[in-house]
RNA sequence: GCCCUGAUAGCUCAGCUGGAUAGAGCACCGGAUUUCUAAUCCGGUGGUCGCAGGUUCAAGUCCUGCUCAGGGUACCA
């Protein structure tokens, strides 16, 4: 539609048919119809008022597929809602499954670097913002057709194992064994306090963490066995927030590789001896603090690191591009991390992003302000006691408003769960979230609970139905302003996918479900469905939003429970 | 000091490539349920788009300067 008005305006004014297309606009309002033109610019080549020029033009322009509505100084264009609504249904009921997805993607691979906790701590609440973005953006990019390497990067390495390790290294091999999360994590919080008051602790440490490193036996069992409960603990966390991962590669990992990334580096020439730490300068790059390679005393960096798994993801994957999902906080890691490997002109150095973020902040009702993460007494907030809180919460509603439901507790955990996850995908990333229950397990307007609830709705409504859905003879009762809007929101699905991709953004996901939701509920208010006359045709409606908004949910992560 | 990010209704936020009257939700006020799920819907109150210039027929949107807030500024990750 768009490219027949360009070519019908361009014949018949002194312009380039990319030029008036770059012209045409998607009016906000409705009314104003599917697309319009403003005339302001031809009234200065023209030297006449632009609203003459919109009544001649609209009157020179014809097809079948739109009329013309002169406007103002616009021309509005309004699609003929029966040739539109036909094309978007027979395209739905096509592939019903696959309606909002496509193959863009096809062939191409891309890395998504996310969640990546410490090991030998517990999943704070904090996580759950790298936890979910990247979980959605590597949702939202299979939905497109793209080969996905989910990457948990664990930050299983770190002189902090040598407090773990000097805690049991008197333990046999039975012994590490039984070993449980609790009681490591209590070590290492207790060693952590003994170093402070007595010095000789933390050069103990120090010599237990060169056990590790030098593959000492025991040294090694027990972080190995470290690890192994971290993860375990880990998955049981994800398995609920429906998260999983292609690789749990982490920073162990890449230790030995580490000494022929920096001769990579140094053969590059980019390399420089400064203050006795082995830098590449990126004053080029226009970067003032340079990268570390070496600190001075000859240990490695994050940058190191990161420069090592970036090559290794490269050979293992062949990625056209790598997401890296961490707070903002990070951003000049980056710049520096992605510039050494253009400086060393690796191919895949201009596909690396930054995924950044801001920090979660949590209500402090005693201070009255939002905090970082911290209780009062500066105990960090679980993960789990948040998710365990939320689904308490929707329990309780579920007891009040649906005593009969089935598998209340099942549906509990998806709508408390839902909730505090949607709660986190809703605004850009670089927002930082403000987290209260109040607003994030509030139940009513912009939530996670209000979509699964719409989807459920939808659903219900088809179930009722019972019958088969079938290309309806005609459109007559689709083409209402409200059913209309429904059928031209659901229609956007795949291009606004397509748009959260290319952003990295899972909001604008989740606008689309609350817009599309808004619509349909008040679809819904207004035209009682199964009772109407057309109805084998607008049941298209409830089946085609409870599709597009289960699309949605799933692409950002949200569970969709059948009835609620 | 330098760099990055943010600033839009009382609160939390949308506003895509500059376009028509700046939109939602929460909160507050008032309505709707013998009818497919009221976790819903409808209406109302509420705005100097941080400030000042500039570009343009047109600026919340682009440019410059400033203010405030947060973060980062080589041997942590």
């Amino acid at each position: 539609m768009k490219v027949e008005i360009a070519t019908q305006l361009a014949s018949l004014i002194e312009m380039s048919i990319d030029d008036v297309v770059k012209l045409i606009e998607v009016p906000k309002n409705t009314e104003h119809g599917e697309l319009a033109f403003p005339c302001f610019v031809l009234s200065k080549i023209l030297k006449k008022n632009p609203v003459q020029i919109a009544k001649d033009l609209s009157d020179k322009i014809s097809a079948n597929n739109f009329i013309t509505v002169p406007v103002g100084p616009y021309i509005n264009f309004k699609a003929n809602r029966q040739v539109l609504v036909k094309d978007v249904i027979s395209e739905f009921l096509a592939d019903t499954d696959k309606f909002g997805s496509s193959d863009f993607g096809q062939g191409k691979t891309i890395v998504v670097d996310f969640s990546s906790p410490n090991i030998a701590k517990p999943l704070a609440f904090h996580h759950i913002r790298s936890t979910m973005i990247g979980n959605s953006l590597v949702k939202m990019h299979r939905n497109a057709g793209y080969n996905v390497v989910g990457i948990n990067h664990l930050g299983d390495w770190g002189t902090q194992f040598g407090y773990i390790i000097a805690a049991f290294k008197d333990c046999d091999e039975e012994q590490i064994n039984n070993l449980n999360l609790k009681e490591i994590i209590d070590a290492y919080v207790g060693m952590n306090k003994a170093a402070k008051e007595d010095s000789s602790v933390e050069d103990m440490a120090r010599s237990c963490f060169l056990d590790l490193e030098s593959g000492h036996n025991k040294a090694r069992l027990i972080w190995q066995k470290c690890r192994d409960l971290s993860l375990a603990e880990f998955e049981r966390v994800y398995r609920r927030l429906g998260v999983s991962f292609d690789s749990n590669i982490g920073e162990a990992f890449f230790e030995d590789k580490l000494e022929n990334l920096i001769k990579q580096v140094e053969n590059a020439g980019i390399t420089n001896i400064s203050d006795g730490a082995l830098i590449v300068d990126l004053e080029d790059y226009g970067i003032t603090t340079p990268c570390l390679l070496r600190k001075s005393d000859g240990a490695t960096l994050y940058a190191t690191r990161d420069l090592a798994a970036a090559c290794y993801r490269y050979e293992t994957y062949k990625f056209d591009k790598a997401f890296y999902v961490t707070d903002s906080g990070q951003s000049l890691h980056f710049k520096q991390f992605f510039s050494v490997l253009d400086k060393m002109q690796l191919p895949f150095a201009k596909n690396m992003y930054h995924a950044p973020f801001g920090v979660l902040l949590v209500w402090d009702e005693t201070t009255k302000e939002w905090t970082k993460g911290r209780t009062r007494s500066g105990q960090i907030v679980l993960l789990e006691d948040i998710l365990d809180e939320a689904t308490k919460r929707a329990m309780d509603i579920i007891q009040d408003k649906r005593p009969d439901l089935a598998n209340k507790s099942q549906v509990a955990e998806q709508i408390g769960i839902g909730a505090v996850v949607f709660n986190d995908l809703k605004h850009r990333r670089i927002k930082d979230v403000k987290f209260s229950f109040e607003d994030a397990i509030n139940f009513e307007g912009e939530t996670g609970p209000y979509l699964q609830y719409s989807a459920a709705r939808a659903a219900s409504v088809v179930r009722k139905y019972g019958k088969e859905i079938k290309l309806p003879e005609n459109f007559n009762a689709l083409i209402s302003d409200s059913s209309f809007e429904i059928i031209k929101k659901v229609s956007t699905l795949p291009e606004v996918s397509l748009r959260a991709c290319s952003e990295g953004e899972p909001y604008i996901i989740a606008n689309f479900c609350l817009e599309l939701a808004a619509l349909f509920n008040s679809f819904y208010a207004k035209v009682h469905i199964l009772d109407n006359v057309d109805v084998d045709s607008l049941i298209l409606i409830p089946e085609m939003v409870s599709k597009a908004l289960s699309k949605g949910l799933s692409m950002l992560g949200v569970a969709v429970p059948e009835q609620m």
